[in-house]
DNA sequence: TACGTACTTTAGCATTTGCTTAAATACACC
DNA sequence: GGTGTATTTAAGCAAATGCTAAAGTACGTA
């Protein structure tokens, strides 16, 4: 696993565990954050966040905003969705996406900056 | 670029339109804002953020505490380095990496979240 | 029931990512 | 100048990602 460790003199031993100990603490919420912000991270799907944070929308509205393939932002979709970053509501044979609230507290203040910065000076 | 168009009576032009106009608007913004959040978005980095929030880290140290090889996280911290998320400063033939101040307003939100989580209640 | 529309899913493929290994660079100390 | 330590870089590779194309599902309507 440590195939090249750093054999420097004054690994602080002591300090080393400490830091690791703060990363088990912050484990399970660090990972999960993590996920957020890998899907997030994708330009593609940080825009349709961007758009859904206004009002919600169909898959076939988001395609034609995006100006892709209605597969491709169905495959978008399903991770935002399997990332509970994201909710379907079926209307017909319509299918409108919306922003879930179980990660609007992460997600809300980085699209508010994207709407602000925008704003004059 | 557009294979499969929605072929839906009601597309709503203007509707369309102003969404598209959202998005250019925000685009430089978006862009930037992806790029972090892709960067930040992998564990391991973001574990790396994490620490380093609290205290400048040398490569070494990293690497004791994340229990990965130098390259690995030399790797790493070049990716973040070249996306101005951290700063490198050399004292003698270490280098020690901090959180640069560019990217501040969007990670120590998101990073802080991560320590008041862990918290008793 | 048959057809069309909205969407999802699958398979396939090119690109990107994150690691390992090994070589290269930079600096301190003798 | 030579040696050792800290770090970077390059090459190679397996796995993940994001798209296309095509088939499958679900629902509404004639």
């Amino acid at each position: 696993m440590n195939p090249t460790p750093c054999v420097r003199v004054f690994a602080d031993t002591d300090h080393i565990q400490q830091c690791q100990e703060r990363l088990t603490q912050a484990d399970p919420a660090l990972s999960s954050l993590a996920s957020v912000l890998a899907l997030a991270g994708n330009e593609v799907r940080l825009q349709m966040l961007f758009l859904l944070a206004e009002e919600q929308l169909c898959v076939c509205d988001l395609a034609d905003v995006l100006q892709m393939t209605i597969s491709a932002v169905s495959q978008h979709l399903r991770k935002l969705k399997d990332g509970g970053i994201v909710t379907a509501r079926k209307v017909g044979q319509t299918v409108f996406y919306t922003l879930s609230a179980d990660h609007l507290p992460v997600l809300q203040p980085l699209l508010a900056r994207l709407t602000t910065q925008a704003e004059p000076v």
